[in-house]
RNA sequence: GCGGAUGUAGCUCAGCUGGCAGAGCGCCAGGUUGUGGUCUUGGAUGUCGCGGGUUCGAGCCCCGUCGUUCGCCCCA
């Protein structure tokens, strides 16, 4: 292939079973999300540099070399989203939004992360958000959990994926957490590997998710964060536990769960599955209180989750079926015009009908049969001439004579 | 950003120690002047990812590069 003619490192194209497994996705879930309530918004795919820059806090690597950032022609920095949330949450702001809360969004759409691709990981890749912009309650985190479950269970991958959840606690829990963190692990800096000594000084939550064998040790002892959350910290965390097992989510706790972004606090979660690989997270979020402040709005609590389409795709067990239309072969010149009306009137009545542009007979036959057609309707001048068709199943090869006036009826 | 594997027809892949680029599937045409799938006959495939080097000669060896993939990192 020639170099330039190559997709960019990164992205893909969908094409076929691919865009059939990825739309089914993204329209389980549109479908699903509705029933809970939630509205689907757009908003634009880059923004001014630091909607992200402050949205996801410097620590993260994401924003220290993941983002397409680049100057516009007006010399402004901008930079292709690379998750959803700060967008939404820019926009909640922008639009005045926060006087009339709670909002409940769905959100679909490319993100964009300069990161070494593999299996599952894009630089072009596509997410399914929901957030509950407004609201501070448990339930709100128990119904944006729910509402992820529910999707899974639609797509029928619930199977192969576990919901592992956490806490982080609020502010001061957190804090508190911390300190007892870099206390525990500092006893034993020259044990941890580079990547945690690193973690311990920018971001020391982060060394308890470690996937080095030598610091799993360490971790294996070292505090959860339980004993640390404030009373309200544990309330919260309870009455999630409540709500989701009413609701009938089943949940593994996992104290070694935390989110990568900065802005999150109380509830943290991922649903994870062992079939992808290293992508093992295919759904994950939490509570971020802070974000929309931290952005320059009013203070407003927010939860919600980002999936990632492809590894969902990935895990369907089959492509859905392609849709099974009905071919509408004329015989003749002459035949043509009436197989128009034929066709316009299947379409009319809302049934995928098509007429190929040319070809024998023979050919129109074969093209029915390899995009899958359910039924062929051959019109002869003879037929018309006597106000017929024949209709052919081209299931079970059986063929009958039909009235064309009947056809729309009989195929409906 | 780091380490490993890999790249040959539209697809899946074979190609010996360096010696004329192949198979299956798919595609096109015929057997069937108005009927698909099965069968049958024939046909077309290509910058061997790309660029250098070694050699009488490179798909094969060497260097570089691009893409893919596995792990790390990160994350959805």
């Amino acid at each position: 292939m020639a170099h330039d003619l190559q997709p960019v490192r990164g992205t893909r194209d969908l094409i076929g079973d691919d865009a059939r497994r990825h739309f089914h996705v993204v329209d389980v879930a549109r479908r699903i999300a509705a029933t809970y309530g939630f509205d689907e918004w757009s908003t634009p795919i880059f923004e001014q540099t630091g909607v992200f820059a402050r949205g996801l806090g410097d620590t993260s690597d994401v924003v220290m070399k993941e983002m397409y950032t680049f100057p516009d022609r007006g010399g402004e920095s901008l930079t292709l989203r690379p998750e959803a949330t700060a967008g939404i949450c820019r926009a909640l702001v922008s639009n005045g939004l926060t006087q009339s809360l709670p909002q409940k969004v769905f959100y679909t759409g490319p993100m964009f992360r300069y990161e070494r691709p593999q299996k599952g990981r894009y630089r072009q890749f596509h997410q399914i958000d929901i957030e509950v912009l407004g609201s501070g309650e448990p339930l709100a985190d128990a119904e944006v959990i729910a509402c992820g479950w529910a999707i899974l269970k639609a797509l029928d991958v619930a199977k192969d994926v576990v919901l592992e959840l956490n806490t982080l606690g609020d502010p001061e829990s957190r804090a508190a957490y911390r300190t007892a963190l870099i206390t525990y692990f500092s006893a034993y800096k020259d044990q941890l590997s580079e990547d945690s000594q690193a973690r311990l000084d920018r971001n020391p939550l982060r060394v308890v998710d470690s996937k080095d064998p030598g610091d799993k040790a360490l971790v294996a002892n070292a505090p959860t964060i339980h004993p640390y959350l404030n009373a309200a910290s544990a309330k919260f965390y309870d009455d999630l536990r409540r709500h989701l097992d009413r609701i009938g989510v089943p949940v593994v706790e996992n104290p070694r769960i935390v989110r990568g972004l900065d802005y999150y606090s109380h509830t943290a979660f991922e649903f994870v599955t062992s079939a992808l690989g290293a992508q093992g997270t295919v759904l994950g979020g939490g509570r971020y209180d802070g974000l929309v402040e931290e952005m320059g709005g009013p203070h407003t609590p927010c939860v919600g989750w980002a999936a990632g389409v492809e590894r969902l795709a990935m895990l369907l067990d089959a492509a859905p079926a392609a849709p099974k239309g009905v071919a509408v072969i004329p015989v003749g010149d002459a035949a043509e015009a009436v197989a128009l009306d034929v066709v316009q009137a299947l379409r009319d009545a809302g049934i995928r009908a098509e007429m190929g542009y040319r070809g024998t007979v023979k050919r129109r036959m074969e093209r029915a049969n390899r995009t899958g057609a359910r039924a062929a309707i051959i019109l002869g001048e003879a037929e018309i001439a006597r106000g017929v068709a024949q209709l052919k199943d081209l299931e079970t090869g059986d063929q009958a004579e039909v009235a064309i006036a009947d056809l729309v009826s009989k195929l409906a």
